[in-house]
RNA sequence: GGAGAGGUGGCAGAGUGGUCGAAUGCACCGCACUCGAAAUGCGGCAUACCCGCGAGGGUAUCCAGGGUUCGAAUCCCUGCCUCUCCGCCA
C-alpha cells in the first residue's frame, strides 16, 4: 500500500516508479479521487462539528428545565437527516481510492536494474562448483520414483502436482526441513514458529495476496484461506501493533506447507516435483527499523545460503530486474540452485525486502527509541529454503551412476543411519 | 455444538445517556530537591485524519459493523475474539 502524501508530493516519481514496473501512469487519476474525497470529508466534518456544537446548546436548554428554541431543533433536524449522506459519500470515495492503491504494487529500490522479466535479472554472486559426472545426470522426476518419490499416487488421490513420498524418500524430506529449521532457528538466530495455516481475509490482504491474487491461494468452504507461504502467518503476526524499538529486528521461521492453486502456471513444470500445490518450506520473516531493512535482507540471503553451502549445492544469487519481481517486494533475491539433470539454475528461494509496503497494508508500527510517534516498521520474508525443491536438488546432485543418492553429510544425522537412497524393486 | 461472563489508553482498572478522549494507580518523559541515586513534589504523556503558511482549529476512535437518540464508552441488534462450565474430538 502506497503512502498518498508521496503521491501527492511527487506524482512525476510515483509513475515513473510504476513504469518501471509495466504500468501506466495513474497519480492523476489518484489525486482527483483523493482532492474529492477531501472536499467531501472536510465538508462532512464541518457538519459534524455544527451537530455537535448544536446537541450541547440542546443539553443545556434541557438541563435548565427549558424547551429548546424551534430554530435550533430544526437545524438539527436537518443536519439529522443529511449527515449519514455525507457519511456514504466520504465512505464511497475512500473505498475507491483505497482499492486503486491496494492493488498497485511497490516502487522498486532505486538499484533494481531495469527489465520486464526473468531475462532482464542480475546475477550477483555464484557459489559452488557444478558436479562433473562420468555419466549422464538424470532429472529428479526419472531418478525420483524408484526411491520413493511416487508420482503415480498423488496424481490418483489427489490430483495433478501432488505427489505421494515413501521410504526413505520420505525420510529424506523430513530430513532436509528439519535440518534447515534447526539451522535457522539455531545458528542463524531465527525464533522457531508454528503457526496457523488457515488465515483470514486480514492477514491475506496485510502480505498483499488480497484484493489482487485470490485466484492463487485455496479458500476453505467457511472463507479462511490456506496459505501460499508462512510468510503470511508469520508477517501478520504484527498486523495492527505498535512495537518497541528494543523488540527490533524481529527474526521468525516456520517450516510448513504452504498451498498453492497454481492458477496460470497450467503446462509449466507439470512434470516432477518442482511445481506442487502442497509444499514445504521454511521461511525466515524480519520485522525492521527501516533503517536496519538493507543489512537485515542482506542478513536474510546469507542465512538462506548458508543451507545451500552446508549441503554442498551450487548456486547462484540473481537480483531481479523491476518487472519480476513480486508485488511486494521493493528488492528481491532469488536463489537458483544447479540442476545437473535439467543442467540449468532453478529457483530454490527469495528473499524479498517489502519496505514499509507490507507494514502499511497491515498498520505496523513501532517507536523509535527518542524520537517522536510512531513509524511503520519495514518487513522482510524468505525461503529458507523450499524443501521440496530442495530434495530435488539433492537427489539431480548426489546421485549416482546406479540410480541411487548420496545421503549429504549434514543430513547425515536426521536420516536414522541411512547415507545411501537406493532404488526399490 | 449448548449455557454463561466479558472485550475501555503501554499495563491494571473506574466509568450505565451530555460536564468523558475518558477518573485513579503503575510504567514512561521533563523539572525541582540531592554530591549522586532512591524517595518525594510539580508538570507532561493515545492514535489517525481534515482545514490552516503558521499560531491554531476541527473530526473520528472506549473490539468491529449496524440501530435508537438532538446527543452513545454508556441503551438495542449482529459479528468477531477471550474466559468458565458442559458436550464432542486429535
Amino acid at each position: 500500500m502506497h503512502d498518498i502524501r508521496l503521491i501527492r508530493d511527487d506524482p512525476a516519481a510515483f509513475d515513473a516508479a510504476m513504469a518501471r514496473r509495466g504500468l501506466a501512469p495513474l497519480a492523476e487519476a489518484i489525486l482527483a479521487l483523493d482532492s474529492a474525497r477531501r472536499d467531501a470529508l472536510t465538508t462532512q466534518q464541518e457538519g459534524l462539528a455544527r451537530r455537535n456544537a448544536l446537541s450541547k446548546q440542546f443539553g443545556d436548554f434541557k438541563k435548565q428545565g427549558q424547551n429548546p428554541p424551534t430554530d435550533l431543533v430544526a437545524e438539527l433536524e436537518s443536519l439529522k437527516h443529511n449527515l449519514p449522506q455525507g457519511d456514504v459519500d466520504v465512505a464511497a470515495k475512500t473505498e475507491e481510492i483505497h482499492a486503486l492503491l491496494s492493488a498497485l504494487p511497490n516502487r522498486p529500490a532505486a538499484e533494481v536494474p531495469e527489465g520486464a522479466d526473468e531475462a532482464g535479472n542480475v546475477e550477483v554472486a555464484r557459489w559452488g562448483t557444478p558436479r562433473v559426472f562420468d555419466f549422464p545426470p538424470i532429472e529428479h522426476a526419472d531418478l525420483g520414483p524408484p526411491l520413493g518419490l511416487d508420482f503415480e499416487t498423488g496424481a490418483l488421490i489427489s490430483g495433478a502436482r501432488f505427489t505421494f513420498l515413501r521410504g526413505q524418500m520420505a525420510r529424506l524430506h523430513r530430513a532436509l526441513g528439519q535440518f534447515m529449521l534447526d539451522r535457522q532457528s539455531g545458528e542463524n538466530g531465527y525464533t522457531e514458529c508454528n503457526p496457523p495455516l488457515l488465515v483470514k481475509d486480514e492477514a491475506a490482504f496485510g502480505t498483499g495476496q488480497l484484493p489482487k491474487f485470490a485466484e492463487d491461494l485455496f479458500q476453505t468452504t467457511e472463507g479462511r484461506w490456506l496459505i501460499p507461504t508462512a510468510e503470511v502467518s508469520l508477517t501478520n503476526a504484527v498486523q495492527g501493533q505498535i512495537l518497541s524499538d528494543a523488540a527490533l529486528p524481529l527474526r521468525m521461521t516456520a517450516l510448513t506447507p504452504c498451498f498453492r492453486s497454481e492458477a496460470g502456471a497450467a503446462g509449466r513444470d507439470t512434470r516432477g516435483f518442482i511445481r506442487q500445490h502442497q509444499f514445504e518450506k521454511v521461511e525466515l520473516v524480519s520485522i525492521a527499523r527501516p533503517e536496519d531493512s538493507e543489512a537485515e535482507h542482506e542478513r536474510m540471503t546469507a542465512a538462506a545460503e548458508s543451507i545451500l553451502q552446508a549441503l554442498g549445492l551450487p548456486y547462484r544469487r540473481m537480483l531481479l530486474c523491476a518487472g519480476d519481481m513480486g508485488f511486494t517486494a521493493r528488492k528481491t533475491y532469488d536463489l537458483e540452485v544447479w540442476l545437473p539433470g535439467q543442467g540449468a539454475y532453478r529457483e530454490i528461494s527469495s528473499c524479498s525486502n517489502c519496505g514499509d509496503f507490507q507494514a502499511r497494508r497491515m498498520n505496523t508500527r513501532y517507536r523509535p527509541e527518542g524520537g517522536k510517534g510512531t513509524e511503520f516498521v519495514h518487513t522482510l520474508n524468505g525461503s529458507g529454503l523450499a524443501v521440496g525443491r530442495t530434495l530435488v536438488a539433492v537427489l539431480e546432485n548426489y546421485q549416482q551412476a546406479d540410480g541411487s543418492v548420496d545421503v549429504p553429510e549434514a543430513l547425515k544425522g536426521y536420516m536414522g543411519g541411512l547415507t545411501l537412497l537406493v532404488p526399490q524393486g
